[in-house]
DNA sequence: CCGATTGCGTTACCGGTAGTAACTGTTACC
DNA sequence: GGTAACAGTTACTACCGGTAACGCAATCGG
C-alpha cells in the first residue's frame, strides 16, 4: 500500500501521509458523530422512556435507520456505546469523589452512593441499557462494572494477603445487590439516596451478625413462607401487594 | 351429593349442584391442561434455550398460538406461570431442607443454596423467565422471591427489637447478590457450587469487615479504574479478559 | 332423542420491529 | 474535470406478538 508509482520521488511520501492525515480526519468526524447520535438517542430516551424502537432513535438523530446501524452494528451495537457513556459518568464521579488514601468503607460507601446517584439522575436510560441485554447473562454495563470493582476487591485482598478467588464472585454480587435494591427503591420505597446507601454499605460492611441479626433459632421458617397465590393467570398489575 | 329425583321441585336444586359441579370438573381440567401447556413448554426452553417465540411454544406443545393466549393472556402471563412454578420449586427444596428451629445462618445458606442448585438445574429456564421482564424495573419471580425473604427478615428484625425498614431494601439486595453472582458463576467461574455459596454467605454474615477487609487506607482508586476499551463497538464476545 | 350452548382448536390476518439491499446526492481528492 | 468515498434515503424482507373469525366436537336442556 506504499508503493505510488506516480512522478517525483518524495511525492509517494507526501500523498501517503497526506492520505493518513485524512484518514484520521476522517475517523475523527466519524467519532464525532458517534457522539452526536449517541447523546440525540440518550434525550431521546430521557423525553420517551427506556421502549424506543430503532426507527425513533434514528428519528431522535434526525436520520434514518440505516445511519443507526453503519454506526453501531445492531442495537445491542447501541446499547453497548451508551453503557460505557454511562459506566464512564460513574467512574467520573467516583474520580473525584473518591481521593486517594481513603479507607475501604469509604470506597464502598461512595461507590454505591454514586452508583445510586446515576440511576436516580437517569433512570430511563439506565432501564434501557440493563433491559436491553444481549446473549450473556448479565447486561454490558454490569459487565463493566462488575470488572472494574474485582480489580479493586482483589487488590485490597492481596494488600491484607487474603485469598483473591473470591473477588469476582463478591464483585458480582455487589453489583447485584445494589442494582436490585435500586430497582425496589425507585419502584417502591419513598426514602431518600443516603438511606438505600446507609442500609446497603452497613449490611455489606458487617453482615448480618454485625447489625445484630446473629445467630438464634428462627421460629418457623415453612410458616409465612406460602407461594403467595396459587395461579393469578391475568396479573394486570404486577404489585402482590 | 344429594341426588336428584325426576321431576320435582327440587330438580332445579339438584340441577344447579350438577351444573357447579359440572364447572368444578371443567376448571380442574382446564388447570390440568394448563399445567401441561406448562411442561411442555419448560421441555421446549429446555431443548431450544432460553429465546423461543410463542409459535415455537405453540407447536412443542402441539397447538397453536390463540390456544396459549387463551390460557396465559399474553408472554407475560406464561412467564408469570413458569414464575410462579419456578419459586414453588425453590421454596418446597427449601420446605424440606430447613427444618423449623434452625439458626438464622443456616437459614440463610440454606437459601442461598437452593436458589443457586435450581438455577444449575435449570438455567436456561430461570433465563426465560429473568429476561422476559414486563414493565417492572424487577422481574416478577425477583418479586415474588424478594416478597418472601422481606418477610422473614422483617421477623427476624422484630424478634430482636430492631427496626423493621430496612428489610425490603435487605431482601432486594439480597436476591440481586445471589442472582448476579449466579451469572457470572455460570458464565465465566467453573467452581462447585458450595464455593459460591460459602462466598456469598461468608460476606452477607460477618460482612468485609469481618472478613479481614477491613478499614485500611486503599492505594489509589483512580489508578486501576480505567474505562476499560474507549469504543468497543463490535464485541462479538462479552469477555473483557 | 334433538337442538342449543360451550369450549377446544384452527386458519388467516394485522401492526410493528430489527435489520438489509440498492440507489442517490455531495464532497473532497488527484 | 473525472472519480472515489461517504452520508443519507427509499423500499424491502422476515419475523414476532397478538387477534378475529370460523369449524368441530361434546355436552347440556327439554
Amino acid at each position: 500500500m506504499t508503493e505510488g508509482g506516480a512522478t517525483g520521488a518524495d511525492s509517494t511520501d507526501a500523498a501517503s501521509t497526506a492520505a493518513t492525515a485524512r484518514a484520521a480526519t476522517r475517523q475523527a468526524q466519524r467519532e464525532a458523530r458517534r457522539a452526536e447520535l449517541v447523546t440525540a438517542v440518550t434525550d431521546l430516551i430521557r423525553r420517551e422512556g427506556p421502549f424506543v424502537s430503532m426507527e425513533q432513535m434514528a428519528a431522535a438523530c434526525g436520520v434514518t435507520k440505516p445511519i443507526l446501524y453503519r454506526h453501531f452494528g445492531d442495537r445491542e451495537g447501541l446499547v453497548a456505546e451508551l453503557a460505557h457513556v454511562f459506566v464512564d459518568d460513574l467512574l467520573a464521579m467516583l474520580a473525584q469523589t473518591i481521593t486517594p488514601g481513603r479507607s475501604a468503607l469509604e470506597l464502598l460507601a461512595a461507590t454505591t452512593d454514586g452508583y445510586l446517584a446515576i440511576i436516580e439522575r437517569d433512570p430511563d436510560v439506565y432501564r434501557f441499557i440493563t433491559t436491553n441485554v444481549g446473549a450473556g447473562r448479565l447486561d454490558l454495563m454490569a459487565t463493566l462494572i462488575i470488572e472494574q470493582i474485582a480489580v479493586v476487591i482483589e487488590r485490597i485482598l492481596a494488600e491484607r494477603d487474603l485469598p483473591t478467588e473470591p473477588a469476582r464472585t463478591w464483585a458480582a454480587g455487589l453489583v447485584g445487590m445494589v442494582h436490585f435494591a435500586a430497582g425496589q427503591w425507585i419502584d417502591d420505597d419513598d426514602v431518600p439516596r443516603a438511606v438505600v446507601v446507609e442500609r446497603l454499605t452497613s449490611l455489606l460492611w458487617v453482615g448480618f451478625d454485625g447489625l445484630g441479626i446473629g445467630d438464634g433459632p428462627v421460629r418457623d421458617p415453612s410458616g409465612p413462607i406460602d407461594t403467595t397465590a396459587p395461579n393469578p393467570t391475568n396479573p394486570t398489575k404486577t404489585t402482590p401487594s
